[in-house]
DNA sequence: ACTAAAACCATAAAAAACCATAAAAGAACT
DNA sequence: AGTTCTTTTATGGTTTTTTATGGTTTTAGT
């Protein structure tokens, strides 16, 4: 599974489909599901989307952290009982579901953001506003990745 | 996957192609992806440049720190929205975004700068005197790199 | 029968693949 | 060390393919 990096702003047409870009098709290409697993966030006012076969990675991890833990309830709850698959048309596109938009602001532009080895989906000028105060927030506060160990 | 070393200036056509230095492309020839990673410096007028492997490495280090950590959200933002995979031609060649070059204030030359584990791209003019600035720097207060332990 | 969803067809623009060549770097051999 | 030959590299131009987007038709569900 490759990681969707980098930003791609797509119209949605009249019939709410959007092409979700090529190279996030790629990302997931490898998978037996063709297509994407989308809900809403958290905690912005934006889509999470991931692959399906990520989405398995999750349920495993979940269970590795005992089956019936309640501190998981909230947490599983959302994310599988709120999680769409959405499978690509011919062309790439996907129709993302009213409720999805509407909780992202989304009116006929979306943004897709990579995100690693997941992604999410924004309306075009709330992703420049958050995306801004990232950037002013690591330019003062400068955080450190260790990679390795 | 061996060091960027040294520093070479190419030139871009008129399609915004240039070449990645030979050697640069022999430290991510074991590479499952036969290209390079850039995005916008957060500290310099430049671009950086990483192999994608690097930049898996980061992916595997944020899902350490637990799924919805918002710690690294800032970086990890800026780090997967803002990169762009960028793939060789069969000449070695690759296409920089217009917005990487305006940031790096590119127009038809650019440096490719080795730093060890990534690297760099400027605009020859700004690497010459961001470069004797660190040699004047150096100069007065010696900094002491510990290696081991 | 009517509505929603899926399948199908078309196209301009952008990206990738392809082909060609002069200059530079490296190897081989005096 | 110098000279010739071979290979690689950087660069230019052209052609083909992919992508995003629009519209229409067919299928399926209620």
């Amino acid at each position: 599974m490759s990681l969707f990096l980098s930003s791609y702003e797509n119209r949605l047409d009249n019939k709410g489909r959007i092409s979700v870009p090529a190279s996030f098709r790629a990302s997931v290409s490898d998978d037996r599901f063709a297509g994407v697993v989308l809900f809403r966030s958290f905690t912005n006012n934006c889509i999470e989307g991931m692959s399906m076969s990520r989405m398995e990675q999750l349920a495993a991890a979940t269970d590795k952290m005992g089956l019936f833990d309640s501190g998981l309830d909230d947490l599983t709850a959302m994310l599988f009982a709120d999680a769409r698959p959405l499978s690509f048309d011919v062309t790439g596109r996907i129709v993302i579901p009213a409720d999805l938009l509407a909780h992202a602001g989304i009116d006929d532009r979306a943004v897709f953001v990579g995100r690693g080895n997941s992604f999410q989906i924004w309306a075009p000028d709330a992703f420049r506003r958050v995306q801004e105060r990232s950037l002013n927030n690591l330019r003062t506060s400068r955080p450190n990745l260790k990679i390795g160990q």
